[in-house]
DNA sequence: AAGTGGTCTAGACCACGGA
DNA sequence: CCGTGGTCTAGACCACTTA
């Protein structure tokens, strides 16, 4: 029922999603796995099968589940195909979006800038852990970039060899969910040390990407700054609605 | 109720959600105005209060309606300056979007080509209506872009002397109610035709913007390629989800 | 105080998927 | 066949706005 005492002012079905997120994770529920039916969990919180539902509603829009007719409701793996690609709007001519290769991977420690630190709401000299690697697609460089994670929510990455290039990799490995991001693109040219990094002329026109990532609570998770060398008939695509 | 005969097979909700869309292209709802409140939109229709308001989730989400706890539910009037953004991306320095005037404006009436006919969904030689015009934002020039509309959803716009400069805009005018775009990003380098309608130099790196506007039963409405030149501190804002 | 949308409940039936 | 999520109903109370 729940009549009790009601001093939140946070509706009822979004205090039950948030206590199904935080069942994702912290690992309770796994990607992949099938949760406890509707009826059982509104039997369990204490709430009508209703209020969960619109929980559910929710969750599902921020992309942390899949519920399918007659089978049940299930964690989403958030290194699936369709779900990896979330931030990823480079597109080959076909329309599909291009699946990358890492060329070369830096990974450093070190402390936030000013600019870093506004970008990742820091302070600066906080511990970040920045990446710059070179990701190609089909044998040709497209996108160099300069990636800058809060070491607090990624403790111990920068000691480790290998960096998933996918974000939602990451994330999932840390037990972050991502939440969405903001792109803002810009036209510049290469510079020489750019230019050397991707095997261009110096002085291309590139498309210049400036991406913050946010969790699902909103705080920053990654800020990159990528330069990309669009070969003839690859895109980047943007769906309006 | 209800409870007869159901052929069809889309949800009570979703009728109910094209009978209140109706009720606005029509022009029986007008943009600003209120609606009838949700107890009386159910024993009017014959349905639940929940199937209504499910149906008012739907619209609102689509960017049609408004809903004010306490005041009511209002069509959304399209030209009103947060919805008449929706389909602009491109943002100055502060963050805010940039408003831009016509410098130049040209329409025509023509005949589907084979490319035009690919991206509107129309037969080649079907009539369309196309304009080329040039954008300022501050005393620069920013967009020059060329447009193709089917003439069957503009009827006689081709012989009238204004074209407001906003899709949204000229979309109410014509009683069509927009869902969703999509658009497509490359860089390219100005043509002399770019470079002299633009006032730039021959060469100069631009970002070009290849989009289709949706209307909401998602047939398509406008074509827009466009040549873009952005001032320093002026970007292109994507927001992903 | 009256009227609106927002939340929450309890229960019914339908459509789908798998055993 | 059963169990699942999807739809639909009817009614209660809450929070906000306006008069």
């Amino acid at each position: 029922m729940s009549n009790m005492t009601r001093f939140t002012i946070r509706p009822l079905y979004l205090q039950v999603r948030d206590m199904l997120v935080e069942r994702i994770t912290s690992g309770q529920w796994k990607p992949g796995s099938g949760i406890s039916n509707e009826v059982d969990l509104s039997r369990e919180l204490g709430v009508s099968v209703g209020t969960v539902r619109k929980a559910l509603d929710v969750m599902e829009q921020e992309h942390l589940i899949t519920r399918r007719q007659g089978r049940g409701t299930f964690v989403n793996d958030q290194t699936s195909d369709d779900l990896a690609m979330r931030f990823n709007r480079i597109c080959g001519s076909e329309g599909n979006c291009l699946s990358m290769d890492i060329l070369k991977s830096e990974i450093k420690a070190g402390r936030a800038t000013e600019e870093e630190g506004a970008k990742l709401r820091l302070r600066a000299g906080d511990p970040v852990i920045r990446v710059r690697r070179v990701q190609s697609a089909q044998a040709k460089r497209v996108l160099l970039e300069q990636i800058a994670m809060p070491e607090a929510r990624f403790p111990g990455l920068a000691t480790k060899g290998h960096v998933p290039h996918r974000i939602v990799a990451l994330a999932q490995q840390f037990g972050i969910l991502l939440g969405g991001a903001q792109e803002r693109l810009t036209v510049t040219r290469a510079t020489s040390n750019v230019a050397e990094a991707l095997a261009v002329e110096t002085d291309t026109p590139l498309l210049e990407l400036d991406r913050i990532v946010y969790s699902i609570d909103g705080r920053p998770v990654e800020w990159r700054s990528a330069m990309c060398h669009l070969s003839h008939g690859d895109y980047y695509s943007v769906d309006m609605t």
